[in-house]
DNA sequence: CGTTAGCACTTGGAAGATGAGAGTGCTAAC
DNA sequence: GTTAGCACTCTCATCTTCCAAGTGCTAACG
C-alpha cells in the first residue's frame, strides 16, 4: 500500500464520506468548497486522477464525479475513518431494551437483530451461542406418555436443548433408571463433540433386549449434542435489501442467498477476528460481491460463542456502524454471561 | 351478479386464462383466433365493451387489449374456472416427501411451505397447529440448577411446549411437590384458555412465603398455555415476491408487511371457510390490495387447527393452484392426525 | 516542480419529435 | 344481432437535440 500524501488522504476521505452520505459521485469543484478553497479545483483534479490510477476511486463516466471503489472504502476503513461512537443516552436505551430478554438467547438475539436492522437499515444477522467444546452438564428424561418422552440436555456455557422422542415400546421406570445410569457413566462431563452416532452404536450393542427402547433415547441425546455444537441463525430487516438502490439489481439473488442458511453459517463460523469488515469482493461468496458485511463476535463467559452483524451495500456508513455493532455485541455478551452465573 | 350470455362468459374465461398465461392484455383479433373464428372480431369487441362496462375487464389504455379486473378474476374463480388437479404421480411424490417429517409439526410445515413456494412461485405461509380449546394433559418441572428449572406442558391435541424459568430462591424438592399439587388440583384437565394472569394471581395470593419461588413457575405455565393457543407462522419463498413484476412496485411494502407477523396471523385466524380465495381489494389489509391470497385450513383429528397457503399477485393460475393447496392441506392434516394417535 | 487558470471536449440524461403497431369505437350495411 | 370498414387513439421505441456537469490538457505562474 503506497503512502498517500496528506492531501490525497483528505481528498479520499471526503469523497468517501460525501458519497456515503449522498450517493452521488463527487466533483472537483464541490470538493474544493468542502475543503475551504484551500487549493484550486485543478489541483484536486490532478490528485483525483492519481487516486483513480491507484484504484481507490472510480469514475462512472467521463463527466461524472468520482466515487470510491471497493479498495477506496477499504483504505478509508483501515486508515482514514474516525469512528463515531453511539451517544451515551442511546447506549443506555439499547441496554435497558435488551435487559428484559437476558434469559432467552433466541429472543435476545431476535430483539438485538431488530434493533440493529432499524439502526442500520440493513439486514441484520446473528448466530445463537454455540460451542463445540461444551461439556454435558445434565441430561433429563421427562416421560410424556407411555411411548414418548422429552429429552433435555444442559451443557456448560448455558446452552439448553430439548426434543421429543418416540420409542417402539414402553418407557418404564426401570428403563429410565438404566438411561440415567448410562448418562452418569458415559455422558455427563463428556464433551458434546464426543457423542456421535458411532459412539451410540457401540454403547447400544451391549444393551441386550433393551436396545429397542434405549436406542431412540440415546440417539435423541446425540442429536441434542449435535445441536449444541451447531448454530442457529436469526435474520431481521430482510426487506431492507430493497431500500438500497445499489442492491436492487441483485435483490432477488441476494434475497435467495440469505434464505440458504448454509453459506451464511459458513461466513459467521469462518470469522477469526472479533470484528470483521468485508467489503464487496472481499466476501467469500460471489452473491455478496456488491455488499459489505460487518460482523462482531460476542463472548459468553470467556469463550467466543456467536456473532451479530449486518449485510448491506458497500456504500454504508462504516464510521457509525462499526462502533454500533461492536457495542451491541458487547451488550449481548454481557447479558448472556450474566445469566450464566 | 347479472347473468352473462354464454359467449360473454367464454370470452371472459379466455381473456382471464390468456392474461394469466402471458401477462399481456388480449385484443379482439387474437381472441377471435383462439375461439376458432366462430364470430367476427367486431362482435367480440362489442362484448368486450360490455364486459368493461360491467367491471369485469379493464383496458390499460385505448389501444391495448383487455385485461381482467379483480372482479373479473372473481367471476372467473366463482363461475368459469375448470380446476386442474395435480397428477397422481406428483401427488404421491409430495406425500412421500412429507411423510418423513410427520413427527415434527414445525419441520413438516417448513417442508410443505418450501414445496408450495416452489410449486407456485409465490410466498408460502403456514400456521402451526394451535387450539384454544385444548386441555392441559400434563405439566412437568425439570430442575436444571438450584434456581432454574424447565417447565414442560403437554396439551391434548399433542402440542408440546417448554420454557426455562428462573426463580429468586432455591427450588427445593418440597417446592416441586407443592408445584405438582397445584398442577393436579387446578391445572390438569383444565382448558388452556382458563389459565391467565388473573387466575395465577388469585392462586398465588394463598401461597404465603412460597410466593417468590412459585410465582415465576406458575407464570411460566401460564405463558406456555398462552403459546399453546397462539399460532406460529412459517414463511417460505419470500424472495418470490421479486419474481412478479406486477408486485415489484409494492415489493418493499409487501415484504415489510410479511415481516410484521400480527396481520398475517389475523388473516389466517379470521378464515372461516376451509378454503379461502381473496383477490386484491377483497383482502382485509391494504398492503395486499394488489395481491391474491389462497389459504386452506388443515384438520388435525376432527378440529381445524392451522392453515397453509400462498400470497401472490392477482394474476395467478387459480385453476391450478387452488386444487394444489387444497391437496397439500389435506396431506398435512392426515400426517399430523396419524401421529396424534 | 507543484499549483493554477482557462478552455475545449466528453458524456449521460432530459425533453421533444417522429413513426409504427396494435387495437379500439363507431357507422352503415347485411 | 352481426359484420366489414375505417378513422382515431394511445403507447412504445427510436432518434435528435440540447444542456449541465465535470473532466483533461495546456500554458503560465511563483
Amino acid at each position: 500500500m503506497p503512502a498517500l500524501s496528506e492531501r490525497k488522504q483528505k481528498i479520499l476521505a471526503l469523497i468517501v464520506e460525501s458519497y456515503i452520505a449522498t450517493g452521488e459521485p463527487v466533483g472537483s469543484k464541490t470538493l474544493q468548497n468542502t475543503m475551504g478553497n484551500s487549493v484550486s479545483s485543478a489541483t484536486i483534479r490532478n490528485d483525483m486522477a492519481d487516486l483513480v490510477e491507484l484504484g481507490y476511486l472510480i469514475q462512472p463516466h467521463t463527466s461524472a464525479g468520482r466515487a470510491p471503489s471497493q479498495a477506496g472504502y477499504r483504505y478509508y476503513v483501515d486508515n482514514l475513518m474516525t469512528k463515531y461512537e453511539l451517544g451515551h443516552e442511546e447506549q443506555e436505551r439499547i441496554k435497558t431494551w435488551l435487559q428484559g430478554y437476558s434469559g432467552e438467547p433466541d429472543q435476545l438475539l431476535e430483539k438485538a437483530g431488530s434493533i440493529l436492522s432499524e439502526l442500520t437499515n440493513c439486514v441484520a444477522v446473528s448466530s445463537s451461542p454455540s460451542d463445540s467444546e461444551a461439556l454435558i452438564k445434565r441430561v433429563e428424561l421427562v416421560p410424556l406418555s407411555s411411548k414418548t418422552a422429552m429429552v433435555v440436555l444442559l451443557a456448560t456455557s448455558g446452552i439448553l436443548k430439548s426434543m421429543v422422542v418416540r420409542t417402539e415400546s414402553e418407557i418404564t421406570t426401570q428403563i429410565a433408571e438404566v438411561f440415567y445410569n448410562i448418562m452418569q457413566t458415559y455422558f455427563l462431563g463428556n464433551s458434546v463433540s464426543n457423542i456421535d452416532i458411532p459412539f451410540i452404536q457401540t454403547l447400544v450393542a451391549s444393551l441386550g433386549d433393551k436396545v429397542f427402547v434405549m436406542s431412540p433415547l440415546l440417539c435423541g441425546v446425540a442429536d441434542l449434542c449435535n445441536s449444541v455444537k451447531s448454530t442457529d441463525l436469526h435474520f431481521n430487516g430482510q426487506s431492507n435489501i430493497l431500500n438500497h438502490s445499489e442492491l436492487s439489481l441483485d435483490a432477488f439473488q441476494l434475497m435467495d442467498f440469505l434464505h440458504r442458511e448454509a453459506p451464511i453459517k459458513a461466513l459467521l463460523t469462518a470469522q477469526r477476528k472479533p470484528l470483521t469488515v468485508s467489503i464487496g469482493e472481499e466476501n467469500a461468496f460471489k452473491e455478496l460481491r456488491n455488499s459489505s458485511t460487518i460482523f462482531s463476535k460476542y463472548t459468553v463467559g470467556d469463550r467466543d460463542s456467536g456473532s451479530i452483524g449486518i449485510i448491506g451495500p458497500t456504500r454504508i456508513d462504516y464510521a457509525r456502524l462499526i462502533p454500533s455493532i461492536k457495542y451491541l455485541a458487547g451488550v449481548i455478551g454481557n447479558l448472556l454471561t450474566e445469566t450464566l452465573e
